[in-house]
DNA sequence: AATAACATTTAGAATTATTCTAATTCAGAT
DNA sequence: ATCTGAATTAGAATAATTCTAAATGTTATT
């Protein structure tokens, strides 16, 4: 046996065990085992926007027993929480994001890939107007079209 | 047999048989008798943002032996020609809306009611700043908070 | 350390939303 | 009248999500 080092898997530092319980503990949150993965999953994919059927198949490669429900149960303690964002882009499932800065999601309609939009001035309301007494504690800002790579593609077919 | 025009039912202006019609005819599309109907549905309903499901039991009771399969498809030709709108806002069904106006959506997170916001000065973008390369062609912006009504209960309480 | 009280997880069944399939009907063009 | 392609239909199939009841784990209390 020549190290135990070179075995070691490389830990990305925001995966780090500690960091990821800490963060779900900060939003009050008991940091179980699972709740641990799942999140730490979100982490590691946050441009990709899984599904809750993708995070359990990366999660039971570190978890191999858990369940779709727990996973459900811990995407919807994580969303409660505010470590987490739902995401409704589609007729199909539900995708999930960790990035809770103010932000829009674009869907291509080509690939079907989903990129995050930074920056918007009045990100609460878009910009619409809301009528008096409505409080709004959350904005969705959805947008779908063509992304540059699939939109090269159509110039050259 | 007094009058006939008696019992005659009322028909709201924009139901008109002729008018929806004529709608799905300027779209592009051919007016079949399912799509007058599931279109007049969503006409009659606006304010609701139906889901699939109500709209085929609304439309069951205009023509009793429409299939879901029919509203389904019907509501795929109408989104793709622009005349409905897609809405989705939770886990659960999509929703539907022939408004389209450039506007938000508001779900009560206490009640489940969905109301329109109108009036963005960049609804394109709601301000966020889109990549080059990327070309928006629909956006969604989805609020959710507590509406009036609930918000009173709520201090009542 | 044992116990009670409570939260979490689990497998699998149940439910709900949506899509698919293959047969039939319909509309418009020949 | 007949052909052709589009639209509709019932029902089966699939996929996403929720529910249920049992088992396990955690925390606070003795």
């Amino acid at each position: 046996m020549k190290d135990v080092k070179a075995r070691t898997v490389f830990v990305p530092p925001h995966r780090e065990r500690g960091v990821v319980d800490a963060r779900i503990a900060e939003a009050g949150l008991r940091p179980t085992a699972q709740r641990s993965v799942v999140y730490g999953v979100l982490l590691d994919h946050a441009k990709d926007h899984p599904t809750a059927d993708e995070i359990f198949m990366q999660a039971k490669t570190e978890k191999p027993d858990i369940s779709m429900a727990t996973v459900y149960n811990c995407l919807d303690a994580l969303v409660k929480h505010h470590l987490v964002k739902q995401v409704h882009l589609e007729r199909a499932a539900t995708r999930y994001c960790p990035n809770m800065d103010e932000h829009a999601h674009f869907l291509c309609e080509t690939c079907g890939e989903v990129w995050d939009f930074e920056g918007a001035a009045k990100p609460r309301t878009s910009g619409f107007r809301v009528p008096s007494g409505f409080a709004v504690t959350q904005t969705e800002v959805n947008m779908r079209g063509v992304c540059p790579a699939c939109a090269e593609q159509e110039v050259v077919r």
